[in-house]
DNA sequence: GGCGACTTTC
């Protein structure tokens, strides 16, 4: 007890020394300096005492060491031959080495054979196998076991609870877990530990919903369920995604000074990430110092999130040097340091040096994922080197990566191609796919019509809209937005009406994206009368018109020379904080230069200017 | 006796 009094205590002292001096909101005029620099720091040394050495840890048993699938399911037939069987502990130690390789399948299929054999599952197994059907995105399978939980007189307790709660976050099921939550506590199924709490706070956050969290964080305290740093963490996280690093760094004190939690890597990377997204170099470089003297090391996340920060600013030479000093302090890049790298030559057009990388990669033995190509394909096209990126396409499809790289690949090849208006190659790729039998997911279809349309070829994007016929992927509003939007583009308002009409009759609703390209296609021909019922439409259909849609129909009024409604819909923008796109605010420009617009406006109209415009030097 | 659930990067 006292030791961790004065471990506390320690911790409090420590920490407040350094926050002194380094507070969030001190300004400075040193860029991120990189003081984690080879020569200065203890750093290294750190990460060389700590990480590879295991003692203190039990030994593990035979059953956790299996390394691959065979070796699990050798293991597997061998225990069932024995007599008397193995204990279930031996076999749940087997079965969650299995999913610690992530082969879940084949842990349900051991489970099942556990079942059918007559080991006595346990607790710990069925959580296990819950757990397998949760990761696969099946937690109705997971809730099914729940049941036979049941029927085995196995109690669920707050891990089996955990784990399904979990699975309903991670299908973004958010009202069914936040109501499993609330029945587990109104009829005391279980009492809600730590996990279970920051679980349904991870919820909750990834919805947005941060004052409901820091809520529920009170209501734990309360019931005298102590939050952890990884319950902090998660909301801190939370906020700095939403940019509100204010209050990410109010909770931070909370957790330290009041609560007297150590923060981890975890909890910083969070608040380098947020700080990095805001171009808060400063403070991104003192939080490093910070983490420095606290003796919490860098890890690959950090660097990952530097190197990604840096390249999105263009500070390309940075970034090398950063991953640099991660490989003298031995932390390993892996593939998704090196995929950011990549990007920020490609968003640079610095194509050369990407591929070099990329080469470079292969031959070191990372394995490139999905994201390394797009940004590479990515590049070469919005480069317009289309060659470079025909033949890297070609060297993908001729290795025979896996599929969803092949058709991430052919998606980007495609836009790519369609951007530069090369339709007559698009439509080739798109041919050779479909005499291979391929089925392009909703993405890619999305991707070709769009492409079509764009390029004026509307007759063509309806012909294939008509061939892939009722299918599931002709089901999906945002394949008809694009279709009406492309209609109404090329003056076919017909085609556009029908498409409209037809969403009702397949029970579709049309999104705040469709009614702004329906509208625009009727303002396109002058329809505005018509336009505005649409408009006026969207709020009793339950989908209020937004920003954008408010600035299609302006548009509509200024070229139909409706000045009433003009200023009317103006006012009604400034009322709820709107402001003109660029499109509509040249329009206006215009109008008034004209004379046409009542000078009375004008205070009106430069409130709803948008902000970089009114910024303009000139 | 041993075995289980939660937080960060493209």
């Amino acid at each position: 007890m006292i030791t961790r009094l004065n471990s506390r205590l320690h911790c409090f002292i420590n920490l407040t020394g350094n926050f002194i001096t380094t507070s969030f909101l001190l300004p400075s005029s040193s860029r991120l300096g990189l003081e984690f620099s080879p020569h200065s720091t203890s750093l290294a040394s750190l990460l060389h005492s700590t990480s590879f050495s295991n003692n203190g840890d039990p030994p593990l048993s035979r059953y956790q060491k299996v390394t691959s699938l065979d070796d699990a399911f050798n293991l597997f037939d061998e225990m069932i031959q024995r007599k008397p069987l193995p204990s279930v502990i031996k076999f749940n130690q087997l079965l969650n080495a299995v999913t610690k390789m992530k082969h879940f399948s084949s842990c349900l299929d051991l489970f099942k054979q556990m079942c059918v054999i007559g080991v006595p599952v346990s607790k710990y197994s069925m959580n296990i196998a819950i757990k397998c059907c949760c990761q696969m995105s099946r937690t109705n399978d997971g809730f099914a076991l729940l049941g036979c939980c049941f029927r085995r007189a196995v109690v669920p307790n707050v891990f089996i609870f955990s784990t399904l709660l979990d699975g309903l976050i991670r299908e973004d099921r958010i009202i069914e877990a936040e109501r499993l939550f609330k029945k587990l506590i109104k009829q005391k199924l279980c009492e809600p530990d730590v996990v279970m709490y920051s679980t349904m706070i991870k919820g909750l956050c990834k919805f947005g919903n941060n004052d409901i969290a820091i809520r529920l964080l009170r209501l734990m305290d309360e019931s005298g369920c102590e939050p952890n740093v990884v319950i902090y963490s998660t909301i801190i996280d939370s906020l700095c995604k939403d940019k509100l690093i204010e209050d990410a760094s109010k909770l931070f004190n909370e957790m330290v000074f009041a609560k007297g939690i150590q923060p981890d890597v975890i909890t910083y990377n969070s608040l380098i990430h947020g700080l990095c997204n805001l171009c808060r170099w400063d403070e991104v470089s003192k939080l490093l110092k910070e983490m420095e003297d606290l003796r919490i090391s860098p890890d690959l996340h950090t660097f990952s999130i530097l190197v990604d920060a840096l390249c999105k600013e263009g500070r390309v030479d940075e970034a090398e040097a950063v991953i640099d000093i991660m490989v003298e302090r031995r932390v390993v890049p892996d593939i998704v340091t090196y995929n950011t790298l990549i990007d920020g030559y490609c968003l640079r057009g610095e194509m050369t040096k990407a591929r070099t990388l990329f080469d470079s990669l292969t031959s070191k033995g990372f394995v490139p994922n999905v994201v390394t190509y797009s940004s590479l394909l990515n590049g070469y096209c919005k480069s317009l080197k289309i060659e470079e990126a025909m033949h890297l396409f070609h060297e993908i499809t001729r290795k025979g990566l896996k599929p969803d790289i092949e058709m991430d690949g052919r998606s980007t090849m495609l836009q790519g191609l369609f951007r530069v208006g090369r339709c007559g190659a698009a439509r080739k790729l798109f041919d050779e796919m479909r005499s291979q039998g391929l089925i392009p997911d909703e993405y890619t279809y999305g991707v070709i019509l769009d492409g079509l349309c764009n390029n004026r070829q509307v007759e063509e994007a309806l012909s294939l809209f008509h061939l892939v016929g009722d299918s599931k992927l002709n089901s999906d509003i945002v394949v008809y937005t694009i279709l009406i939007e492309g209609a109404g583009k090329c003056g076919k308002l017909d085609i556009a009406k029908t498409l409209f009409h037809d969403l009702t009759v397949k029970g579709l609703q049309p999104d705040v994206r469709t009614y702004a390209v329906m509208i625009s296609g009727l303002c396109g021909k002058g329809l505005v009368e018509e336009a505005k019922q649409l408009f006026l439409k969207m709020d009793e259909s339950g989908c209020p018109p937004n920003n954008a849609t408010y600035n299609v129909l302006l548009q509509g009024y200024l070229k139909k020379k409706k000045y009433d409604d003009v200023e009317k819909l103006l006012q009604e923008m400034d009322g709820r904080s709107y402001s003109l796109d660029a499109s509509a605010s040249a329009l206006l420009i215009d109008r008034i230069a004209a004379g046409s617009l009542y000078r009375s406006l004008l205070k009106l109209i430069s409130r709803l200017m948008p902000k970089e415009l009114m910024e303009t030097p000139s």
